[in-house]
DNA sequence: CCGCTCCTGTACCGCCGGTACGGTTTTCGG
DNA sequence: CCGAAAACCGTACCGGCGGTACAGGAGCGG
């Protein structure tokens, strides 16, 4: 029982990092078993086929990381009262994470499972649009908390804000790869970040 | 000759649709070639393999791409002589032109190809990163020709904003795509665009 | 009529996802 | 410590897919 866990927890870890390196279709079973050192049985065992696998994969992936949100911004939110100092310190903290990655950002799941790899069932992509208004809930609340405050400068909708984070960083990630520029990424967040601060930034009187 | 081409256009348009609906790995010869109406040896006539038609594929999509942004653009200009008038009229003549797509962007070749899908080989990555600093070349150049005309209310770097473009672009399309909201990517778009007007706005005097 | 482009047809290979199923070891609660 | 469930192993097999190897043919321009 606990064996089988830890058994699993591997082959997630190695299908993990192999599905980010070289795509879902790219990775065999054979590889994955071959890496844990498991038989074929034993992979069928605790997935019931590459779809289960797939699922299993993208749901640990997205709860590790609502667990770094939840982290980083409680943090920040520690720090400072203020709702848009918390935000723009959760931010540049993020930024940091990102940058001490040494290979740079590994990919996203969401990212892997949405815009590719055959035409997935409609469970995977169903946890895909809840792991994305997850993300429109967590940052439209801080979006909505700032404006509580602080009067925009410019009328926009918070749940657009809020996917403006959730793009920025899918598309770092991207154009990070594309580039193979791994600070890419950590330098678009903080000119969103810029972009934020001068948004709620009270304007100066002459 | 003519002949030839044709088939093979025939080919890359079937496949291009193809593998942005499913992935690349979920896309089979066989597939394309019912599709086509031609038969295996047909296709390895004109691709050596299935890498080759990744690359003819990257390489196509690339090129419409510039195309488009080159009509948009050059239109923008058109219309106003202001650079920074010029951009923003650009990026809502884009934001729109998304819009019209009754089911939303049909998806990034270059995002598929460096996101996902086996380690593709070097050549394909180069062409990816190459296309991603066409982008920086394309956009940086209007921000620093901009930056001539307007002072920026924050340093930023021009080409950290010209990625930007292409950050919001590719992100606002996973997004979309998770999502399954098809007006979030020009929404995203033209919340970008507010965001470099306020940039770029010369200072209230009171 | 030659030769080139642009294919078709057939046969075959190895990898991979998946099934089936019988057997074996490990683990843990009672 | 025992028994049952959990956690595998081994083997055999299937069909689909990417890819190879040729042999040959239709159509067409020179």
């Amino acid at each position: 029982m606990r064996k089988g866990e830890e058994t699993r927890t591997r082959l997630l870890d190695v299908a993990e990092a192999a599905v980010l390196a070289k795509g879902f279709g790219a990775t065999s079973i054979d590889e994955l078993i071959a890496e844990t050192g498991i038989t074929k049985s034993g992979f069928f065992y605790h997935f019931r086929d590459k779809n289960e696998l797939a699922k299993a994969l993208l749901e640990r992936y997205i709860e590790n990381d609502e667990r770094i949100y939840d982290e980083i911004f409680s943090r920040a939110h520690e720090l400072s009262d203020d709702p848009l100092q918390a935000f723009l310190l959760g931010l540049k903290l993020l930024s940091e994470l990102l940058s001490d990655l040494p290979n740079g950002h590994p990919g996203c799941l969401v990212a892997t499972m949405c815009t590719q790899e055959r035409a997935f069932d409609r469970e995977i992509q169903e946890i895909n649009r809840q792991a994305a208004l997850m993300w429109r809930r967590r940052f439209g609340g801080m979006f909505r908390d700032i404006m509580r405050h602080y009067r925009p400068r410019e009328a926009l909708d918070a749940d657009q804000l809020a996917d403006m984070v959730s793009t920025v960083i899918e598309g770092g990630i991207v154009i990070s790869k594309a580039l193979k520029e791994p600070k890419s990424l950590p330098d678009q967040l903080l000119v969103f970040r810029t972009f934020v601060r001068m948004l709620f930034q009270p304007i100066a009187q002459a």
